[in-house]
DNA sequence: GCAAGGATATTCT
DNA sequence: GAATATCCTTGCA
């Protein structure tokens, strides 16, 4: 059952741990391919990591979209990842997805990313991308429809455990427990367990001169 | 399993 | 020129 816009929870924050335990399904040609979203990160109004800070941009335009629609970017010349919008139109706000835990055609997905494990097929936002087939092409598209890409309920989706920790990758409000995820699943990307978020963050990569 | 570093394209927070 | 919401390989345990 597709999930309706009307379903999901107004707040960016709500709604990066509500889509915990939810299922995204991409319909192609050659079957159907879905998994479990395992892993989030929510990037609300006035969050200065996200892409929507600078404010709107013809590149970042779809994170201003109603709630529901699909972001997608190409970070780091290689890595495609998928967002969903989540605040009402003209507001830039978003939430990544990160991991999945693939359950349906993962024939296809093993197809587009040979001889890599079942454990990493969607393991990371990059290699989600790659495991369904999503690309730029899939910038604005309403998840709602319940064809093509969409988002879809799960029926055991409560009974999901939900665990909060700081974001990944980011060297900037690492203070927030933006990041949602199964705690103990082994399809989610960096730590798994429950997190106690040092004071001081001491991950500080130094910039080597050549 | 974890840490460290290079690759690679796009943008300018 | 510097930064970026990453991935892969290598080395070690």
């Amino acid at each position: 059952m597709p999930l309706r816009r009307e379903e999901l929870p107004l707040e960016t924050i709500e709604l990066a741990r509500f889509m915990v335990g939810k299922y995204l399904v991409h319909d192609v040609p050659d079957g159907r391919m879905s998994g479990r979203i395992v892993e989030t990160e929510a990037y609300p109004l006035g969050d200065s990591t996200s892409h929507a800070f600078a404010g709107r941009r013809v590149w970042n335009g779809s994170m201003f979209l109603e709630r529901g629609h699909a972001y997608v970017r190409l970070t780091y010349g290689t890595a495609y990842m998928l967002n969903m919008s989540s605040a009402a139109e003209g507001t830039g706000a978003g939430i990544l997805i990160r991991a999945i835990e693939p359950l349906e055609g993962i024939a296809l997905m093993e197809a587009r990313r040979p001889g890599v494990p079942l454990r990493d097929l969607a393991r990371g936002p990059g290699r989600l991308t790659v495991a369904l087939g999503i690309g730029q092409s899939f910038d604005g598209a309403d998840l709602c429809t319940g064809r093509g890409l969409w988002i879809g309920e799960a029926p055991d989706a409560e009974a999901v455990p939900v665990a909060a920790t700081k974001r990944i990758r980011l060297s900037r409000e690492m203070h927030l427990p933006l990041r949602f995820y199964v705690p103990g699943s082994p399809y989610v990307s960096g730590p798994r367990k429950l997190l106690v978020i040092p004071p001081s963050g001491a991950v500080v990569r130094g910039s080597s001169k050549g």
